[in-house]
DNA sequence: ACTCCACGGGAAACGCTGGTCG
DNA sequence: CGACCAGCGTTTCCCGTGGAGT
């Protein structure tokens, strides 16, 4: 049933792209500058989730590589590494010369590496870059000719906002690439795609992808989880192909899955806040702190709580309502329904 | 107006890892 | 080898801010 799982995995990065041709040749045309040994502006990719920024740059900067194998790649996702230090550390990686590096290595000495040594291009794709939390790491980058960026984060206002000003000022000038959410003729073809690759022939009905494109409004990352899962299920029960039944169980599982992954994930502590807040479906801080202390054998204080709470609204695993006094926490709703769920975190 | 409460920034304290020096 | 040191991440303490309730 399954041939091919890796086409299936979100990251995945397919040979040929569908449905994104322009913002390709807007991308490759930014970066033209590298095959004549110059360096380009910094490009940024602009659009909410899984409407295929990564996997763009990640395809555009593939080519460029193939044209030209002196140009180097280092992707960093800014959710896991946003410090200076694990995004140096990341392209210092990427550049194969980390053997003697370790925690206690001082950070301009990093710094120092990259700028000397290897001065081949370097293209640097920085993905939720709104979510680097010491943004001097881009001036730093910045200062290094051999370095290019490319920068992807959903919105361009937040992401300037939270430049400080000498960032904000070098990196103005560069070429913005919009993407916008599939419609779900588009993301049917590109689950297709996929089914092609990734499936026995006919594994999987065009109707069904439909209903698979429609339940992922727009998503094609929610939705490439929905038709991996389906199929995983469908091959666990030993059919040959995806049944109506497999896709509707798959559906609200592909929603949750990322969700209870990172909860697993989460440290202890943590952990116990987050069950107390869904136990309680909304419960105001006093009551939450108490709650804490009863169910822990050593609490942390309520400060350490507020930073824990803060990062798990980061994390969208929780939501926070209204301001100071009176705050509730409760679970990140599920948005059943594709219900423009754009509200982008304000601050 | 005044008090209560929660939020979140900043500085200091702590704990861990790995390096260095005698 | 053991005693220190450097540097980082985490936690705590202290505190200013500002809305809500009275």
């Amino acid at each position: 049933m399954i041939v091919d799982g890796r086409v299936l995995r979100e990251d995945f990065v397919p040979s040929e792209v569908v449905h994104r041709h322009d913002e390709v040749n807007l991308l490759s045309e930014a970066l033209e500058p590298l095959l004549s040994d110059r360096r380009p502006d910094p490009s940024f990719l602009f659009g909410p989730t899984g409407v295929g920024k990564t996997c763009i740059a990640r395809y555009t900067l593939a080519q460029l590589h193939e044209q030209d194998p002196d140009v180097r790649v280092a992707y960093v996702n800014c959710w896991q590494e946003y410090t200076r230090f694990r995004v140096l550390y990341s392209l210092l990686e990427a550049t194969g010369r980390t053997t003697d590096i370790h925690r206690s290595t001082a950070k301009d000495e990093l710094f120092d590496r990259l700028a000397e040594g290897d001065t081949r291009p370097l293209v640097a794709i920085l993905d939720e870059v709104d979510q680097l939390e010491e943004t001097a790491a881009l001036y730093d980058l910045h200062r290094l000719p051999h370095v290019s960026l490319v920068l992807i984060a959903n919105r361009e206002e937040e992401l300037f906002a939270s430049f400080d000003d000498r960032v904000r000022s070098r990196l103005h000038a560069g070429t913005r690439v919009q993407f916008d959410r599939y419609g779900t003729a588009e993301l049917r073809s590109i689950l297709r795609e996929r089914a092609t690759q990734g499936l026995e022939p006919d594994a999987v009905t065009t109707d069904q992808l439909q209903t698979i494109a429609d339940a992922a409004s727009g998503d094609a990352r929610v939705g490439i989880g929905i038709l991996r899962s389906a199929a995983r299920r469908a091959e666990r029960n030993g059919c040959e192909y995806v049944t109506e039944a497999t896709i509707a169980a798959a559906i609200p599982d592909a929603r949750t899955a990322i969700r209870r992954k990172t909860v697993e994930g989460l440290p202890d502590h943590q952990r116990v806040l987050y069950e107390i807040i869904t136990d309680a479906g909304e419960i105001e801080p006093g009551e939450l702190y108490e709650a804490y202390e009863r169910r822990v054998a050593e609490p942390k204080t309520a400060r350490t709580l507020r930073n824990y709470l803060t990062k798990m609204v980061h994390y969208d695993l929780i939501e926070s309502v209204g301001e100071h006094r009176g705050r509730r926490y409760r679970p990140v709703a599920d948005g059943d329904e594709g219900e423009e769920s754009e509200l982008p975190t304000e601050k």
